[in-house]
RNA sequence: GUGACCGUAGCUCAGUCGGUAGAGUCCCAGAUUGUGAUUCUGGUUGUCGCGGGUUCGAGCCCCGUCGGUCACCCCA
């Protein structure tokens, strides 16, 4: 035997009773981006490297040490998209989406970070994201976020809480920086080795270590909403008086940083502890200077992105309602004549109901087979068609299974044709 | 990238002190020539992840490697 193939580490494979799950979590997620008029945008997968280093920073875990890049035959870098921010504004400054205009834009799709897999987190992984260009004030932020508590809502997940923060302007961020690293620099011998090291390429991410040791630091550290800006402060009092009025409930936690650089102002994080180590199920924020970053005139931003694995296991594991997709029908048919005449029947039916899922017994077998088959196949009802039934135009109907209501099985029927309409009608409606 | 634990049939797993490779399930056939799900009978299924070492002999011990899971790190 040949050897087997396995799937590239940290690329899954989503099988059939899952699928289901993600063809859900799409539609409940279309419905809530379309009840805010957001439009949708697809991006390509693949952009040049240097897009990613630009926009989401260069000294970021995600730019030296998790991005999937090559050279292509023309000795360009090219990368596989970690996020789907950086190729959004790459796309509407490209087509003339973003200049002196409101956009509402969102995305679906696979991400890649080459991390070592573990629960919640893959290689390849997808995310939905949300994006606003062009307006500037907490109005916006507050409907960005009140979108994503929608979609949380719509997917029936709970034990999510909401934190914000804000991190001021650019201006204001560089000014806390240099507070916080004269503070840190005081306390270094305090610090776990990891803080020590990010001390100074990246001082922010200090905040959110979890070590205990560096965490008692911190308690008397200067925190960033007292750095804010009068502007920056007005902004973020408006949102949270926002959120309040829309009853979703959030608590601000100052030690709240995000790992890329481009973010200004609001952050927010929807976090669940029933995932493990990878809490964070939804994220984003306010980037105000990244379009223009990317070569674009100055154009306020603000959006999230939402981890689509992280979601199913939670849709799971919190027993939400499993979308059927079985089969209603499995049509058994006895011989070569009438398996003809099934599936001649079969597409009249489906032309008939659209939605009726019906299966044709293929591979022939005898009776007890092909209702085994239909057994398996979660079919309310099997169709038996056999030189008898062909004779006489009709066909036997024979439940599977207790209906819905839990009532013993009705016992076989034989219908004409004619009359099967009624049958398979109130069948669909249930 | 670092660490811990785990890799035996399609799936879930057992395998004692190093001594011939096992169970359940699934699938197929029959009991039942046109009746599933229950029952009974029979049958198919293996590079014990891979490579090397120790040994008369390795699924078991040792080294390496690949993969999985979880944690660190990072993030969605």
């Amino acid at each position: 035997m040949a050897k087997r193939f396995q799937s590239v580490r940290g690329f899954n494979d989503v099988l059939p009773p899952d699928t289901a799950l993600w063809q859900q979590l799409h539609a409940v997620a279309a419905r809530s981006f379309a009840a805010y008029g957001y439009g949708e945008i697809r991006l390509p997968l693949l952009e040049h490297t240097s897009l990613f280093a630009r926009s989401i920073g260069e000294v970021t875990d995600i730019v030296e040490k998790e991005m999937f890049s090559f050279q292509d035959r023309e000795g360009d870098s090219l990368t596989l998209r970690p996020e789907g921010t950086a190729s959004c504004v790459r796309a509407g400054l490209e087509h003339g989406l973003l200049h002196n205009q409101q956009q509402r834009l969102w995305y679906a799709g696979p991400m890649f970070r080459h991390e070592r897999p573990q629960a919640g987190r893959y290689r390849q992984f997808h995310q939905l994201g949300a994006e606003a260009y062009g307006m500037a004030g907490p109005d916006i932020d507050l409907e960005i976020i009140a979108l994503s508590a929608r979609l949380l809502r719509g997917l029936g997940i709970g034990g999510v809480r909401l934190e914000l923060n804000s991190l001021g302007t650019a201006e204001t961020r560089e000014r806390y920086r240099a507070a916080l690293v004269a503070f840190l620099e005081r306390h270094a011998d305090a610090l776990d080795a990891e803080s020590q090291r990010r001390l100074h390429r990246n001082p922010l991410r200090v905040l959110d270590s979890k070590s205990p040791q560096t965490q008692d630091v911190l308690r008397e550290a200067p925190t960033i909403v007292d750095a804010l800006d009068a502007d920056s402060r007005a902004h973020f009092e408006a949102l949270q008086q926002g959120l309040a009025d829309l009853g979703i409930a959030f608590t601000v936690n100052p030690r709240l940083v995000r790992g890329l650089d481009y973010y200004s102002r609001t952050v927010f994080e929807w976090i669940t502890d029933q995932l493990g180590a990878q809490g964070t199920v939804l994220a984003g924020g306010r980037y105000d200077g990244l379009v223009e970053q990317l070569g674009g005139s100055p154009t306020p931003a603000v959006g999230w992105a939402c981890g689509v694995e992280r979601l199913i296991l939670l849709m799971k594991s919190q027993g939400g309602v499993t979308p059927e997709s079985g089969a209603h029908v499995y049509l058994c048919a006895l011989g070569d004549e009438a398996g003809r005449a099934a599936r001649r029947l079969a597409e009249q039916w489906r032309d008939t109901w659209p939605q009726l899922r019906l299966i044709v017994n293929a591979g022939g077998g005898k009776l007890a087979a092909q209702l085994k088959r239909a057994d398996r196949s979660g079919a309310q009802l099997a169709l038996i068609l056999g030189e008898a039934e062909l004779a006489d135009r009709s066909i036997q109907v024979k439940s599977l299974r207790a209906d819905a209501s839990g009532a013993a099985s009705p016992p076989q029927q034989t219908l004409a044709w004619a009359e099967l309409p009624a049958r398979l009608g109130g069948l669909l409606e249930s």
